[in-house]
DNA sequence: AATCAAGGCAACCGCCGAGCG
DNA sequence: GCGCTCGGCGGTTGCCTTGAT
């Protein structure tokens, strides 16, 4: 049995699929301004179109629904999406109702096509060395910041450095766990320069924010590809924060679990 | 200039829950 | 309670554009 809507009654149309004409797109825009919906699949007949209904709704939805916003997304809507992300998962309707103008589709494909390429979990990441290895090429990474970047507050730098050596010393050497699986061509450096760095080592937040400002680490010497604030770090992955696949950074002590 | 690969994005597909007969 | 449609959602596909060779 085949149950019609029950406020209307629809045609058979033959339905045309690929991308929407000019045309296509003023007959539904007109025909939903006039009209309004009140059943998706009566849409495409009344609309003298030849389209499904789901087609017809994702098209006003995604496209030509008013007070769509078009173009690049800001930092701001990055920051978004990053941190809703790791709180919702991928509920990316949900994500998008944070962003006025934007699609769940829209932001669905900036996550696949970008920010998830910015952000790589640990989990993803692929290394055969050892993450004790990896660690002492983040302190090596920081205390040459150090040195060479003045604006860097060197007191911070220091202090994260001697936590880091602290964790290190603290962590189980025969414990051989490494980053992840595959991937050897990639270094320790390459893996790290995705993930960092927690506010989980008592340090003031501001300092930490300034160190490892996002865009300054992008811009800086370290061919480093992305680094991030602890509140980025920390929309991404809770208190759960960086370290090698295995570990955990509690926030508070600083201490490898 | 031609070709190829990668990235971006629009649209489709398939599943699910709600609602109705 | 069952079967069906509809709308909504997330995953995926495939076309088009852009950049590299």
């Amino acid at each position: 049995m085949r149950m019609e809507c029950k406020n209307c009654k629809k045609p058979e149309v033959d339905c045309r699929k690929g991308l929407w004409s000019p045309d296509e797109d003023q007959k539904l825009r007109d025909y939903i301004l006039q009209h309004g919906v009140s059943c998706w699949s009566a849409v495409p007949a009344k609309a003298g179109l030849q389209r499904n209904g789901k087609s017809c709704r994702l098209r006003w939805i995604n496209y030509l629904r008013p007070g769509l916003k078009r173009g690049n997304f800001s930092p701001e809507e990055e920051e978004t999406i990053v941190k809703l992300q790791s709180k919702l998962g991928n509920k990316w309707s949900q994500i998008a109702m944070h962003l006025p103008g934007r699609t769940d589709n829209e932001v669905k494909n900036q996550w696949n096509s970008y920010l998830k390429k910015k952000i790589i979990k640990p989990q993803e990441l692929g290394t055969s060395i050892s993450a004790s290895s990896a660690l002492n090429l983040i302190i090596q990474r920081i205390t040459m910041h150090k040195t060479e970047k003045d604006h860097v507050v060197p007191s911070a730098a220091g202090r994260y450095t001697e936590a880091l050596e602290s964790c290190l010393k603290n962590y189980d050497q025969s414990v051989t766990q490494n980053i992840g699986g595959g991937s050897p061509n990639r270094t320790a450096a390459d893996q790290f320069s995705n993930v960092l760095f927690p506010d989980c080592l008592s340090f003031e937040q501001a300092n930490w924010d300034s160190l490892f400002n996002l865009d300054d680490a992008i811009s800086n010497q370290w061919h480093c590809k992305n680094f991030y604030t602890a509140s980025q770090v920390d929309a991404q992955y809770g208190n759960n924060v960086i370290v090698p696949n295995g570990f955990r950074f509690t926030n508070t002590c600083g201490q490898f679990e």
